[in-house]
DNA sequence: GTTCATTTGTCCGTATGTATC
DNA sequence: GGATACATACGGACAAATGAA
């Protein structure tokens, strides 16, 4: 799933890891991600990387952070 | 009524439902609105939420509370 | 005046999650 | 990767104010 010897940057292969479950309907718009601890442990990376890939999808627009709360994937994201 | 698992936390939740209540005159100013532990029973929240969420409601200005006695619309909302 | 119930105020601790360094 | 800070949420306990019995 995650390619450590290859030249995509991990945190964009978490990024469209997690892009792709938002795609596949497995993440549902208003529903949380998994948090950074999970992430950490799902992919088997840093927490750093783990908030990169969080940061990307930001970036990307699919998903909405909540300090306190969690990460959640935005309404307009196969709404 | 209360979405636990969307991103918008309980007690803003709480404080937009009580609003909500006020906007259509179900509570009515100078009149209580339900005490804190009332509102931890109708919104099956802990009683630190209901309180944040009462404290949110009077930095809207909606209502004013009064120690021993309980919390009231303001005056101004809806008059 | 005392007692009691109700209500708000305050502090404690625990757990989870994100933000920052 | 670790440590610390801040925000959310829950639960318990006790104090203080109010009003009624």
């Amino acid at each position: 799933m995650i390619d450590r010897e290859g030249p995509t940057p991990l945190y964009v292969q978490v990024a469209d890891a997690i892009q792709a479950r938002i795609d596949a309907g497995e993440l549902l718009p208003n529903r949380p991600i998994p948090s950074e601890n999970q992430l950490v442990q799902e992919y088997a990376v840093a927490r750093g990387t783990a908030r990169k890939a969080i940061q990307l999808l930001r970036d990307r627009g699919l998903v909405a952070t909540v300090v306190g709360r969690g990460t959640y994937v935005a309404t307009t994201a196969n709404g």
